[in-house]
DNA sequence: TATTGTTATACTCTATAACTATA
DNA sequence: TATAGTTATAGAGTATAACAATA
């Protein structure tokens, strides 16, 4: 029995707003972590993928950074994305310490696979509310996220 | 650096929803189990008490179920909870096999004290957005959740 | 000396399976 | 045999600290 397995979160917990959001959120990552995994793509990878392919060439420091994640937790990350063939280390010349991280062709392929993922498991989110509703729990989420 | 300090989400990861909900409902998560420390209070040990004060008695597996967690894991929590003195497991006389779980008087003053905190975070949560806004974010939120 | 990336390690959370005591 | 509760254990996830290479 995992905690996120029922169909309708805990009735004398439900009352709390900040339960329930971390209930509905549970839910939709278990089931986009799921849904990526049939891509063979984790959720920090593709995380990794959205950022690289916005920022090409960042160091290790500098995506972990964008990604507010610890430089050692990105290192096996990174590990499987190349060893997938979706991402390279390239050593920079003028600071050997230093790797800039590129997508390959199969990386933007994979960012493009992981994306039309995203879209259907957000429809499938929202797909109680309407158009309007989902408009506007959109906008107050990214309020409350400090965001736009 | 944890995965929730930042003040704000990865610009490249915000464009998601499911991605903004879930950064929403981690920072929220962290900040009431860190405000729930300070009064020696763990979540789980939080939502226990909820549900036995809503249903007092209940078994063990009852208890379990009605929180969403495997039966193993709420062993723990019954522990801390016995040893704070929160608590009570009573051998149920007709089935000695089973425990009745009960709240002490400091049980329920901890529960009083919990709900104060929630509350109190629920408003820093949403202190960004009206008292309209709020009451629609929570309305959108259950209906989410398929709850009322 | 300081920084980049890496590795080793430890800690939290939670589920599965084996165990015990009762039925 | 089956069930309630417990314990042992294992896996995921992620942070901290030590380390090697380079500056």
């Amino acid at each position: 029995m995992t905690m996120v397995d029922g169909e309708r979160p805990p009735q004398q917990l439900a009352q709390y707003s900040g339960f329930l959001l971390n209930w509905v959120a549970a839910r939709s990552r278990l089931r986009f972590a799921t849904a990526l995994a049939e891509i063979d793509l984790h959720p920090r990878e593709f995380a990794a993928l959205n950022i690289v392919a916005a920022k090409p060439g960042l160091t290790q420091h500098e995506l972990a950074a964008a990604a507010e994640i610890d430089a050692s937790t990105l290192v096996a990350t990174l590990d499987a994305l190349e060893q997938h063939g979706l991402a390279e280390r390239r050593v920079m010349p003028q600071d050997r310490r230093k790797r800039a991280i590129h997508l390959t062709p199969a990386g933007e392929a994979a960012l493009r696979r992981g994306r039309a993922l995203a879209k259907r498991l957000g429809d499938e989110l929202f797909g109680t509310l309407s158009a309007d509703e989902r408009r506007q729990f959109e906008l107050l989420l990214r309020k409350l996220a400090g965001v736009g």
